[in-house]
DNA sequence: CGCGTTTGACCGGCGC
DNA sequence: GCGCCGGTCAAACGCG
């Protein structure tokens, strides 16, 4: 933990001129979400700099006095308070400095393991796609997926390789094979965002077999990038012909997110383009239809209405995935959308009641909301009654979906968490301690109604108090009052004391992610999100870390890798910077993520065009 | 004039 | 079969 706040005190030290540091948010423009971490940061951590500037200020603050009629004698007190300055400053930079080394070391070896990583990653996709390929020679005329026709509505399920109830006693004497299959399945996910083939998977068992939502994942069969809607492709199929390519009846997933938003709408980075408004029943507040413009087929829309009970929380739910890259400022909310999703899907698979003994997030989501770094899930899926519920009763879901609610709306004033959230907290406590911890806020940029991600420091996005832009941006903090992050705060301001916590939370989350391949995505996730961030963030590739199209398989899914992976770097980070390498050498965050600034390159048109809306 | 939004009409699913 | 409802379409409209 400390190592990433190191890192991003490191990293802001490398990337940014000195003396610009005090600066909060007086640039909004391109830096504003660096700036906004940076200054985080700052404020929480004892870092140098932050000294640095302190004691500028104070200098500065002692020149004017100077410059009047200053006696001798206080001339003097304040040359030997500049030397005594100028000696802490030489102090700090010498600490720094060693510091800086550690850390350069520590990314080295982040590094190194990152890029194994990749590399096992790589591989196990090469054997995934030999073992497609041998399937498809073997079965070439085999009625695909469609089978899938998921009459009985349980049946959601993901060919994660836990699914048949009975592989779950044998899961402790997997073989090499199965455990590859499990990897696969793992990178699987990150790949073809959680998009699953049904014969691709290597389990046959019937009704596994899940594609999370519109396959474009099957360009070769259909319109390269136009996924159907549900009524188009029931019309399609009424024309009598492809039914065998289609996947009619396959749930969507469908990821809303609730969030505190004075906005119309929340920038998410991405370009849409307002296609219909509806009054839906129940919500007096109409719900207003976008369409993703980025590319001109991508498929994913997204509906916008404020809550009945509450208007200033705005439900923002999403459908489908971008096939096409997307803009870096976009990939946060595309990459939680997707992993939520993913794991909204695994899940259901998990939920089998021969799931392993270790509270994996997906097992335990399947009984109660999962607290993913502070996302608040909740299921929701009329296919499973009882397994997962719909947060927001306001939003009913339609049977053909299955819904995840990342409800961000906690009460920035409370000192309690909801139930829920301390519900999942106490299930998942045990496995990964710290993720619950992690609040995944949206902030409003106009609103102050989010105090959270402005006075946590850790990674607040969005929090531009000077940003005149009324949007919602996609903002990740922690909330000041858990517990967890009071400890973390602690770890924060005392980085040399490492707890013995770590190494066990390490090894705990290691087994996590190598029991649990939905878990596993999503940590793959994570860095997917990490290395888009980066390689967007400085305008280069370096390390060759397009994580989305070295991490996804498919090559028909290429186009949608960039940050469009089953990716959630922001709902891992924390546990990412604990116990994962995925961190190398990157920056921290996304550039300009949901910095709806008209200054900012990335961001502007979709801001603009959405403030209006 | 082009682009995006608005808004009424239309369509399909679903329940009764 | 009918009506309700959610979702989408597309012409009209507004804006820069």
């Amino acid at each position: 933990m400390e190592v990433a706040l190191k890192r991003a005190v490191v990293v802001e030290e490398e990337r940014r001129p000195k003396g610009v540091g005090d600066e909060e948010g007086g640039e909004t423009g391109k830096f504003g979400t660096e700036t906004a971490i940076k200054d985080q940061d700052f404020q929480k951590s004892p870092s140098p700099n932050a000294k640095d500037s302190s004691i500028n200020k104070e200098a500065s603050a002692a020149n004017p006095s100077e410059s009047s009629s200053m006696h001798t004698s206080s001339k003097r007190s304040c040359l030997n308070l500049r030397d005594s300055i100028t000696m802490s400053k030489e102090d700090q930079l010498k600490s720094t400095k060693a510091e800086m080394g550690e850390v350069r070391e520590e990314n080295e070896k982040l590094k190194t393991t990152l890029a194994r990583i990749v590399k096992d990653y790589q591989s196990l996709q090469m054997q995934f796609f030999d073992i497609i390929q041998q399937e498809q020679e073997k079965k070439p005329t085999e009625t695909p997926p469609v089978p899938i026709e998921v009459e009985e509505p349980e049946l959601v399920s993901l060919s994660l390789g836990t699914s048949s109830s009975g592989h779950k006693k044998e899961e402790k004497v997997k073989t090499n094979k199965s455990k590859e299959n499990e990897q696969i399945e793992g990178s699987l996910a990150l790949g073809l965002d959680c998009k699953f083939k049904g014969s691709s998977t290597g389990t046959k068992e019937p009704g596994s077999n899940l594609s999370l939502e519109d396959s474009f994942e099957e360009p070769k069969e259909e319109e390269p990038g136009e996924p159907w809607p549900p009524s188009k492709v029931l019309k399609h199929l009424r024309n009598g012909d492809e039914e065998v390519s289609q996947q009619p009846h396959v749930k969507k997933a469908r990821v809303s997110v609730r969030a505190r938003c004075d906005a119309p709408t929340m920038n998410d980075g991405c370009q849409w383009r307002k296609y219909g408004q509806k009054v839906a029943k129940g919500n007096p507040c109409p719900r207003a239809y976008y369409r993703c413009t980025v590319a001109p087929a991508c498929p994913v829309r997204k509906q916008v209405q404020r809550c009945a009970e509450d208007m200033s929380i705005l439900i923002t739910t999403y459908e489908g995935t971008h096939n096409h890259p997307l803009p870096i400022s976009a990939t946060a909310m595309a990459s939680t959308t997707s992993a939520a999703a993913c794991m909204l899907l695994s899940g259901s698979s998990a939920s089998r009641p021969t799931i392993g003994s270790l509270a994996t997030p997906s097992a335990v989501m399947t009984t109660s909301n999962a607290n993913l770094h502070g996302l608040n899930f909740s299921l929701s899926g009329n296919s499973r009654p009882g397994q997962f519920y719909l947060q927001n009763p306001s939003m009913s879901s339609n049977p053909s979906y299955s819904t995840i609610t990342l409800d961000l709306t906690a009460p920035p004033s409370s000192t309690s968490q909801p139930s829920h959230l301390s519900m999942f907290s106490s299930n998942f406590a045990t496995c990964t301690p710290r993720h619950s911890s992690t609040g995944f806020s949206f902030s409003c940029l106009e609103s102050h109604a989010i105090p959270t991600s402005r006075s946590n420091n850790y990674l607040g996005y969005g929090s531009q108090p000077y940003n005149k832009s009324p949007i919602c941006s996609l903002g990740l903090g922690r909330q000041p009052q858990d517990p967890l992050y009071q400890s973390y705060l602690n770890k924060a301001a005392n980085p040399s004391a490492p707890t013995p916590s770590q190494n066990s939370l390490a090894d705990t989350i290691a087994k996590a992610i190598t029991s649990d391949p939905s878990f596993r995505s999503v940590v793959a996730a994570a860095i997917t999100s990490y290395a888009g961030a980066q390689a967007g963030g400085k305008g280069t590739q370096g390390h060759g870390l397009i994580w989305g199209e070295q991490l996804s398989s498919a090559p028909p899914c290429s186009s949608t890798a960039t940050g469009n992976g089953c990716a959630s770097g922001y709902l891992t980070r924390s546990m990412a910077s604990s116990s994962s390498p995925q961190q190398g050498n990157l920056t921290f965050p996304q550039p300009s993520l949901g910095l709806p600034t008209s200054k900012s390159a990335s961001a502007s048109p979709v801001d603009n065009r959405e403030n209006t809306n």
